[in-house]
DNA sequence: CACTAATATTTAATATGTTAAGTTTTAAAA
DNA sequence: TTTTAAAACTTAACATATTAAATATTAGTG
């Protein structure tokens, strides 16, 4: 058998994997400072903002909500608890299930917090435009679709 | 000051970061088995691919090319090395440079995955059609091209 | 009601992400 | 040439990602 590399398969820069990692990288290194400034990692500042529009919810939607696998949000809202920023208790209905919302202090520093990230979405919005983000956006929801084969 | 959430922010629904994380995921939920059923990760794999595609290349290059932070590459080579999936090896003209390159081992792994992979692509392929597939990676592709503000 | 399966979450183990600091080697300046 | 910066990696420390297994609770069955 041949060890040659078979030219053929796409070049990664061809990859759809590859370029949402890249586009969504370039996009992070400009908000993440910002979060970083006020103490906030991107997964817990996503919590902060579901939790923000949400109000209370499980963790389970949460978790779906943020883009957060299980065990991740698991220890996230342990931190975000311990330091006063969001509630946890369980569900009077289901004992399985954990109901969670922000704190006065969670509700405060978001308040504070989405300005500043506002800014830089917007600067996005306003470099490639309304119409090629809406496009963006809405060829990724229709990837998000997808469920194996 | 209000504690109240301010509604005018825009929902996480509309946020172009998650938008990307979720497509992502979406699709390695297809491609992770694969590559786990080979033993490796998605980031190794980034690797093998890259190496396949240029042959030899220093980290730097592989860092950027496999969008992996050069602290990550720096453990994932290490494994790789160990593995003799790749060589490693200092740079003759600049002692700083790290030069990498796939092993033959590397390179059949790489030929025995690789039509696997491509099976599952061209499943989303012929699910979403070339042209909306290549419109996404162009978009990405412009705004991987951010910086800052 | 006892038993089993399914849910929701958490723990555990290993790998990667992120930022900062440390090493070694080059390049540039004084 | 000696000194300083800069460059390319590596290490370290903490946070998250991923998969599997463990817990606890609820739903379904016989």
């Amino acid at each position: 058998m041949s060890k040659e590399i078979n030219k053929t398969y796409p070049d990664t820069s061809k990859s759809l994997p590859i370029a949402m990692l890249r586009a969504r990288e370039a996009m992070m290194l400009s908000f993440r400072p910002v979060l970083a400034k006020h103490g906030f990692t991107e997964q817990q500042w996503r919590v902060l903002r579901v939790l923000g529009e949400k109000g209370e919810s499980d963790a389970g939607q949460v978790a779906f909500d943020a883009c957060i696998l299980a065990p991740s949000l698991s220890r996230i809202i342990g931190k975000l608890e311990k330091d006063q920023y969001i509630s946890r208790f369980v569900d009077a209905k289901d004992g399985r299930r954990v109901n969670l919302s922000l704190t006065n202090s969670g509700k405060e520093i978001l308040n504070k917090i989405a300005p500043d990230v506002e800014l830089i979405y917007n600067a996005i919005q306003k470099r490639y435009g309304e119409e090629k983000l809406s496009t963006l956006i809405d060829i990724l929801c229709e990837v998000s679709e997808w469920r194996g084969r």
